[in-house]
This record gives structure tokens, C-alpha cells and sequence, in this order.
DNA sequence: TTTGACTTGACAATTTTCGACAAAAGTACA
DNA sequence: TGTACTTTTGTCGAAAATTGTCAAGTCAAA
């Protein structure tokens, strides 16, 4: 999900993973596994990583938010009626109309 | 979430946190710190939990998991649309209809 | 077959979580 | 008030999970 999107951005701009991992100051390995969905990365890289590939930083923040919920219930009974659960309990700030 | 709902369950069947916790054989400083939602319990403790409140371990088990997720999302923008992508990339098997 | 990109697995370092304990704070009541 | 009890809070070390490093591996192209 993440992992995919972020190997998409960087076979699109033709880079290396070296060079990502480079510019992340990050062993190249662990940048490979974090491109391949082995292990997770952090937020902070997550933002650099949208900087470094011309993405939205929103929006790849939410694919790997999403990745961390995905853990959590994927494979749960009742998925959905937890996700349901938590959208109930959100409060989502409402754009106030200017006056 | 979880919390309050273990609190409400506990209250009406009239038993003290020390009583719970002794049968989960659990510290009652901890037990206490789960009720009031400082703490997570660990699932076998959910599990254990439903069945001495006379709930429905499913039901539990969904606001512990709820409450995961909402660790997760509840302070991001765009909480909703994050729940929205976990949502399309869930497979919910659907009940087959015996023939 | 050498080179460079990528992948893997095992281990080390770091961070986070869990539980134990002590002590404080609140409650009820003689 | 003073005692007995329940609940709450803070802190600490142990245990577990996460993140990072290193060495060795595969694979494809030159």
C-alpha cells in the first residue's frame, strides 16, 4: 500500500534506492525492506521520503496510517464494524463557513 | 471506549477492581489504570474479561481494537479518509448463502 | 566473470510497553 | 476524628517490540 506506492514514485523518477537511502541518511537495506513492506518506516522519513519523490506528503501519510490500521484489523472478524466504530467516535472538524 | 464500557459492565454486576483484577491475576494498580483507559489491557486479558462481566467477547474485543485504531488515527487530518482506504482494501468474506 | 542494484537473515541498539510496588487520594462509617 | 477499604497516581526495572547495521546472498546486464 505505502510500500507499493513508494516503489512507483521512484521507478517513475528513475532513482536508486541507494540515493534514497542516501539522501534518508538511512542503511540502504532498511530502506529496501521498507519499499518491499517489510518493516515500517517513520513519520519523519515518511515526510522526507514525500519530498524527495514529488508526492503529497497527505497523501502518503495516509497510506501509511492506513498500513498501521490494516495491521490492527485486517485480519480481524468484523473488521469493518470497527472501522465503523472508530469513524462514530471521530469528531471531524467541520470547515467553518467564513462569516 | 473499551474503558469506560469495562467500568459500566463492572458497576452493574457490582464487583470491585480488586475482585476483577484477582481473577486476571493482574496488579490492581494496573487493572485500575485500564479502567480509566492510561493502560491497554493485552487481548487474553480482554478475552478473560468478557467472560467474568458476562459480555460478549466479540463485542469487547471490537472496542480494544476500536481503541487501537483510534490511538492511530483520532489526531490526524483526514482521519475519515485514512478509515476509507482501510476499508476498500478489507476483503470482508461475505456469508455464502446455503443452497 | 565482474559490477552494481537489490534482497535477505541474523544480530545489536533503541524505544515502547507491561507489570510491581509504594504511597497518595478519595469514601464510608463507627 | 480515626480506621478500614477502594481507587488512583508516580516511578522503576524487566520484557517485548521496533528500528538500524552488517555480512552475505541473488540476479541481470555488460
Amino acid at each position: 500500500m505505502f510500500a507499493e506506492k513508494i516503489r512507483q514514485l521512484r521507478e517513475n523518477k528513475q532513482l536508486l534506492q541507494r540515493q534514497i537511502s542516501a539522501a534518508l541518511e538511512m542503511d540502504n537495506a532498511l530502506y529496501c525492506k521498507i519499499e518491499r513492506g517489510d518493516r515500517t518506516a517513520r513519520r519523519e522519513q515518511v515526510i522526507k521520503l514525500a519530498e524527495l519523490l514529488d508526492a503529497s506528503q497527505e497523501e502518503l501519510l495516509k497510506l501509511w496510517l492506513a498500513d498501521k490500521v490494516y495491521d490492527i484489523v485486517g485480519e480481524e472478524d468484523g473488521a469493518n464494524d470497527i472501522l465503523n466504530i472508530v469513524a462514530e467516535s471521530i469528531v471531524e472538524y467541520q470547515k467553518s463557513k467564513p462569516i
